[in-house]
RNA sequence: GGCCCCUUGGUCAAGCGGCUAAGACGCCACCCUCUCAAGGUGGAAUCAUGGGUUCGAUUCCCGUAGGGGUCACCA
């Protein structure tokens, strides 16, 4: 008896592993074409740092590649009940369509599937059987009170923990025994059977973190589970092979695992794909750094921009600053250009973890905003009302008189930089609605406190002044008079010159209409604003 | 603890042996035909530390400190 039959008895119906290799042949691409992967655990929440890495693998094949999704869900216990459809809908809702996926029923999207790696159970299990019958993979029966145990004593001899060298308790099992363990019904689990020597160091380059030596890897990790399915490093050695995979971009925390998945490659006789790890994004917590937390940092999951109504393009833009920081340079040269415009580079992307910055990022947000119409502003703000919050939504269903609000001092060369989020939205406009204004209202006036002089400067001003055909020149240049008249400086300048020859200025002037006509101390451009709001209205707020 | 990586202002960072050490966010001041949001101008603020190498180190090498990652039948 030999490992042939060793491999029979555990996988006695597995195909042949050529069969994939020629299922699934070499992509017919254009030379250099880059194959790359989102390969998330479907466990119900989208990080924040998943649509990070799918808008640098989308940048990485924009124009010839292929950006493929495949669900790792080879982990029952953590597996969540539509787990995948949220993966795929937070994609599409930031515009990252993959090329290839597989859709929430089971349903693939490209020649190289399943997509899905419960679905590819026999895979594995002919690759398994392939390194079985090679001598290179050998069953294990340890339990996991035999593991604990191994651990225990390695603690105690202070030596590595794992399962390597001297620690082997199976691997050099003879066939015959094994075989007739397995017949004997015991539990067992697959073992890759390392080659490794980490007296030896292996040179890696990564492409963003440069060159790398690790000792080489000698532990016999677990390739396939009790439960038939493979660990994430055997799942990641078959599926990137056959799926030709030629850049396998991820989180740095696989960094460590390089030397075993490069031996992975080796002994399955297959070329190791190149690797891009990058640095996750990081928040303060007290004194340190810590990684952005799915439990404690509400920014990390997707949904949460949803609901503070922080358009996608403006998060996409924010993290095109965190990957490249010279973007927001480029952007500043090439503001109308589309972001798979700029000439991104992975090389550029920094090695170590980046604070992220809510303050920044909602900076960034202002300027996406500030170049939308008002048209686009209302579409958007919209659909975010509908979704999280109806009294919006009831302001912004006067369509056409909402347009004019939101084209307040908006379109033009310079425009209003006021709206970070679709949430500011209703606080920004709510007096210009007749419903949302209280007539009654206390409102803070700031110079000018006096009530008989408010009702007065008021008073004269809608007397005598105020005409609603006025244009701006006109509107301003009476301001003025009737600052005059009021015993005010015309002129702001000559008032800070000369402080005690009058009142106050026509700031102050203006500030007490602004107040008693919108409640607010600060608004944008009074001129316009009377002008949207229509003398009817203004007459009914004095 | 072993192994690996990292360290420029409050934050993101450019730099790649010789620079008054870019730029952005934030902060402060001033300016702009009314208040804000902006915009403009200016300002405060950075090379963790100790040794080397060199005519010269932010940049190269070594040590120290600090930070991060990883050591599962999780990914």
């Amino acid at each position: 008896m030999d490992s042939k039959d060793l491999a029979n008895l555990i996988f006695p119906n597995a195909k042949d592993y050529t069969y994939y290799e020629e299922k699934y042949p070499v992509r017919n691409l254009p030379e250099g074409a880059i194959v790359t992967r989102f390969a998330p655990s479907p466990t119900g929440f989208v990080h924040i740092g998943g649509i990070y890495q799918s808008l640098i693998a989308k940048l990485m094949t924009k124009d010839q590649g292929v950006f493929f999704i495949r669900i790792e869900d080879t982990d029952q216990k953590r597996e969540v009940e539509n787990g995948t459809k949220q993966i795929i809908d937070a994609l599409y809702d930031f515009d990252l369509e993959p090329n290839e996926f597989v859709d929430e029923n089971d349903v693939d999207h490209g020649e190289y599937g399943p997509y899905k790696q419960s679905l590819r159970r026999e895979i594995y299990h002919s690759y398994a059987k392939k390194l079985l019958e090679e001598g290179n993979a050998y069953p294990c029966f340890c339990s996991p009170e035999d593991l604990e145990h191994i651990r225990e004593n390695q603690e105690k001899a202070k030596e590595r923990t794992g399962y390597y060298g001297k620690w082997t308790k199976c691997r050099n099992m003879p066939v015959e025994m094994a075989i007739e363990k397995i017949k004997n019904g015991d539990p067992y689990i697959i073992r890759f059977k390392s080659p490794g020597n980490p007296d030896k160091k292996i040179k890696h380059k990564d492409v963003i973190k440069g060159a790398v030596d690790f000792p080489e890897n000698d532990q016999d990790i677990v390739i396939i589970k009790s439960d038939g399915l493979p660990t994430y490093h055997f799942a990641h050695a078959v599926d990137d092979h056959l799926m030709h995979t030629t850049l396998v971009i991820r989180g740095d925390e696989w960094l460590a695992s390089v030397p075993l998945h490069l031996q992975l490659f080796y002994v399955l006789g297959n070329k190791a794909p190149r690797y891009a790890h990058i640095a996750p994004m990081m928040k303060m917590d007290g004194e340190g750094k810590r990684k952005l937390s799915k439990r404690k940092d509400p920014e990390s999951a997707v949904n949460y921009y949803k609901e503070e109504g922080i358009p996608k393009e403006s998060v996409l833009e924010y993290l095109m600053n965190i990957a490249n920081s010279n973007f927001e340079i480029w952007r500043k040269q090439n503001p109308e250009k589309s972001m798979y415009d700029f000439d991104f580079d992975l090389k550029k992307m920094g090695v170590s973890g980046a604070l992220f910055d809510m303050v920044k990022m909602l900076d960034v947000s202002k300027n996406v905003i500030s170049k939308l119409s008002a048209e686009e502003v209302y579409v958007a703000s919209l659909k975010w009302a509908n979704e999280f919050d109806p009294e919006l939504a009831e302001m912004l269903s006067n369509k056409e008189y909402s347009l004019k609000v939101l084209g307040i001092e908006r379109g033009n060369a310079k425009p209003r930089k006021d709206i970070a989020k679709w949430s500011d939205v209703k606080n920004i406009i709510s007096y210009m609605y007749a419903d949302k204004f209280d007539k009654n209202g206390e409102f803070e006036y700031q110079k000018v406190t006096d009530k008989d002089e408010i009702e007065k400067i008021v008073k004269t001003y809608f007397e005598k002044y105020y005409s609603e055909s006025d244009d701006k020149q006109t509107w301003f240049n009476k301001m003025k008079d009737l600052a005059e008249e009021m015993g005010y400086c015309r002129e702001v300048k000559e008032y800070k010159a000369n402080p005690d020859a009058y009142k106050g200025h026509v700031g102050d002037i203006s500030t007490v209409i602004r107040v008693k006509l919108t409640g607010r101390s600060n608004t944008p451009d009074l001129y316009e604003i009377m002008q949207v709001l229509g003398k009817e209205e203004l007459l009914r707020r004095i």
